[in-house]
DNA sequence: CTGTTAGCGCATTCAG
DNA sequence: CTGAATGCGCTAACAG
């Protein structure tokens, strides 16, 4: 058998209409128990199956989001898919994941295609080629509601979910001052991107709050490659400052940091203390003394996409496009080492 | 606007019939260039996009093949998914990706839901509660084809592509029999596990093969987590037999092995030579001289599409179950260091 | 409570 | 080469 049956397959087997098997099906309290009963055996005993194409091309909706990251690889992402999936299963919708491998003309086609399949919503994390985004300022005359999370564009009326950078860098600093640290370096990225501002500016305000000067000496920026970390807590050692921790914008700088101390036999917890913004578990696997800052990947997507159903739900009265922070959490590792 | 043009709007725009309006967007010979042209600009015009749901429909096919996969974070799985995306796009073929969590109940549903949906084709790696698959036998009826990787069940006329695990460990031990080991040890899984059973018999094969002498003591069972390796090490070690080298079934508990060497500061590159199935990339980051087998996911992943699409392609003769094996890739860390 | 009718948007006969 | 008519499978008015 390789013709699937219809709601007529199982109406013409019982001598009854489609119509009142389509309602059975819906589990629509207008037919009699009975009848519903009937039905539903047919249905089993026929192994019928709803074509779900038919079914949404007739509702004009498919209880269906889409979701575009750029790699379904790297942890931050599929944490972030499993918190969407979680509240998406729970609304009764289902979820297609698609991956742009940070390529422009990917993501372009993906969502031409989500959108040819008529999902309900889509939630976006944009590929680093996506500066001009025209394909996503089409979706507002599609109607169909869009969201941005981790990565988003400027586009006007659509909402974004982020991580508080600045909160985390906040955080960071605030830690290792909390710790008796006064001497704090800071590896930062590419200040053209908003991330990295944003964790340098809690950086600094963070010492400001707690009346430590800012030292300009103390700030390094580098494209945050193992590499980087290396060489920067190499230059650092040769100014002879005195340094008491450090704040990486990232793992993999904070991890050649710690290779270069170790192997000129500097004593990390007792004397420098690092914290680095984590992307992987990994980091904490290959340096299990390193403090990260989680970007808590699972309640983005699940912020993301409570506010999703929200739009999909209100479709007729739009809400304003808003930004929601999502606050990153700081794990200790080995914390009782740490400065002692 | 929300409201979404059809080929209706298109064709009473243009004064024209809407099935003219669908040949020419499906780029049908038999519409004058010139009207194509037309058509086309004024679908541009309304910002037309296809209704892929009505299309589908009325072909009864979707173009797009379903993959269920335990994880997608597992890297393995994920360079599957890459492999699969990669084929399947090339032939015009979209993907839905999908993941059981290692839930049977999951992965009912899921598998259900892509029925519904109408994929032509399922790609499925059975989660480890996947014991009884009724649903799975019951696609037979439903005329979609399906291919299992990785994982698969003993399903009659059901195709699999696995990977070659004798092979991997013939080939691992191999290896180190070359570098000029003789007593090598096996860390293996539960014989329940084809794959470790299989890794295994490989194991004994090179031995075999290379007259050395299989020795039971040097065969050591455990569930090969981390704290699995370092124990196996320690007991090894207490034994007082010659090592060579140690051919782990995966990576984790070759990683425990090394750990306890290093801490019992015996030399690992120039004593103790070893080999691990690798799982995940970090491995090689976190013991850079651990020498892996790389399961190559990726092409386990294109082959399944391949054969997918075949099947797809064929759907009125269907071929009959075969089983193909993927060969895994052999990578050496530090070679040099390895044996010297 | 059930049947009748209509149509979602598209692709494909069959006529011209 | 183009138009008219039909139906994919399902749901939702509207009647009864």
């Amino acid at each position: 058998m390789n013709i699937k049956p219809t709601i007529h397959d199982i109406a013409k087997a019982l001598g009854i209409d489609s119509s009142t098997v389509s309602r059975a099906l819906n589990d629509s309290p207008r037919v009699t128990p009975v009848t519903k009963a009937k039905i539903l055996a047919k249905a089993k005993e026929l192994g019928y199956q709803r074509n779900m194409l038919a079914s949404n091309l007739r509702k004009n909706e498919t209880h269906t989001i889409g979701v575009v990251v750029p790699r379904i690889s790297r942890h931050f992402f599929s944490s972030a898919i499993q918190g969407i999936e979680e509240s998406a299963y729970l609304a009764g919708y289902n979820v297609i994941i698609c991956q742009s491998l940070e390529q422009l003309e990917r993501e372009k086609k993906i969502v031409s295609g989500l959108v040819a399949n008529r999902v309900d919503g889509l939630l976006i994390s944009v590929s680093m080629e996506t500066l001009n985004y025209d394909h996503l300022e089409i979706l507002k005359k599609s109607g169909i509601p869009v969201i941005f999370f981790d990565r988003h564009c400027a586009i006007e009326g659509v909402s974004s979910v982020l991580i508080d950078d600045f909160k985390g860098g906040f955080d960071a600093t605030n830690h290792l001052i909390s710790k008796g640290c006064k001497h704090i370096v800071h590896f930062s990225g590419p200040q053209a991107l908003e991330i990295y501002k944003n964790r340098f500016e809690g950086y600094k305000a963070a010492l400001l709050e707690n009346n430590i000067p800012f030292n300009e000496e103390y700030v390094i920026s580098s494209r945050l490659m193992e590499q980087d970390g290396y060489i920067s807590m190499q230059k650092l050692l040769a100014k002879n400052l005195p340094i008491d921790a450090v704040f990486s914008a990232n793992d993999l700088s904070a991890i050649g940091a710690m290779k270069h101390l170790k192997e000129q036999k500097i004593s990390i917890p007792d004397d420098i203390a690092i914290v680095g913004f984590s992307n992987e578990p990994v980091s904490s696997v290959i340096e299990p003394s390193l403090t990260t800052i989680d970007q808590s990947g699972f309640e983005i997507g699940k912020v993301a996409t409570e506010l999703m159903l929200e739009h999909i739900k209100n479709k007729k009265t739009p809400k304003k496009g808003q930004t929601i922070l999502i606050e990153t959490h700081l794990i200790e590792r080995n914390s009782s080492k740490i400065l002692n």
